[in-house]
DNA sequence: ATTTATTTGTATCGTTCGATACAAAATATG
DNA sequence: CATATTTTGTATCGAACGATACAAATAAAT
């Protein structure tokens, strides 16, 4: 009944996602998005609204695409202590891989937006909660195959996992060097019980 | 020879300092911060050059009021384990106590400013530097006094615990809760060697 | 007192900001 | 084909942006 859109709303989220993620909420203005989403301005509005709708629309699609999908292929693959470190391991070669330094969406976020939006601020602390209950549930498995010592209080380890998670992808934007990154998990991940090495020869 | 200044530079810095704490460079208008400081833009202009120079020396005097502080105070008083667990301590305290949630400016900056700005990112990465320095320094002193096990690799301990405080000025300003931002450090303060504790009556 | 140098306050500069008014274009439905 | 409905592109809107021109004000030096 009425005249079809001329652009796939998902396609455009994407490329708004890239702006969000490379220059902030803030500093990212419409037309900068209207010209990388390949739309004009009333479009852009007619379609999301507005600046800070878009902004939700296009977290959200991040959280979905980027951190859920990391989390459940990773657990479809791998458990317990091996599931933490793939997921560090990939974490940290992405960030040191991303030649502009975008960090994590999510993160980037936490610090720039949700201090000033109750709203965004319960979506992000949402998404947070997600990523400390991925840790929470290869923990429990981990204690349950006797990778971890009895003494570990899980919950506190899942806060300690998201704590380092947090960290990495700060200092992955100011310090981008793998000594860094790497030594920054490689302790927590000591917290494991020795493996059974296989023979040395 | 001339008029002289009306206002106390360090005065002036410190409400600039205030104003980009809470609502970042970016986000923080030349017009918000000579109103903060109470003084006209053009004598802003005439002390500071413009708004990212100004944002560079309010950076340092916060780096120099409120970190190096912070990490000279506490080691006049502490060292080794309970300097580490006085750091935490304070900073999940102050963090808890602010209403406005600014978090720290260095971290604040390190996510926002350090990918954009060359120079800055330098400045901050060296600001991180001294906070991993000084938890490398406590870290020294704990292995001497045997707080420490030898396994533990100090280096990565301290890139630990930096990740760690990153991670607690991230979350405080999007899950301001205790018990998360407690629980981010406790693991990490378990590597400790147990104390000796006091005969308990 | 006059000169010199700097700061101050007023009044902007041109640009960019987020957001729209409006009419032409496009399609499903009657 | 005619009508109803939404999208599109052009052309802005008023407000706020970072930054200054300029003259009055202020003090030290002569």
């Amino acid at each position: 009944m009425s005249r079809p859109r001329a652009f796939d709303n998902d396609e455009v989220l994407d490329a708004a996602i890239e702006c969000f993620w490379r220059r902030g909420l803030a500093a990212t203005s419409v037309r900068d998005l209207a010209s990388e989403m390949g739309i004009n301005g009333p479009s852009l509005y007619n379609a999301f609204g507005d600046k800070r709708r878009l902004f939700a629309e296009a977290l959200e699609r991040y959280a979905q695409q980027s951190m859920r999908e990391r989390i459940t292929r990773i657990e479809a693959k791998y458990i317990g202590q091996d599931a933490i470190e793939v997921f560090f391991k990939e974490v940290i070669a992405r960030s040191l891989s991303d030649p502009d330094r975008r960090g994590c969406l999510i993160v980037n976020s936490a610090l720039e937006v949700a201090p000033h939006d109750k709203e965004l601020q319960l979506v992000i602390s949402a998404y947070l909660k997600e990523i400390e209950s991925f840790f929470g549930r290869c923990l429990e498995v981990a204690a349950r195959e006797s990778e971890l010592p009895p003494t570990i209080d899980i919950a506190d380890a899942a806060r300690l996992f998201l704590g380092i998670l947090l960290g990495i992808r700060v200092a992955s934007r100011a310090t981008p060097e793998r000594v860094l990154l790497e030594g920054m998990v490689r302790p927590a991940l000591a917290m494991f019980e020795p493996r059974k090495s296989q023979s040395n020869k």
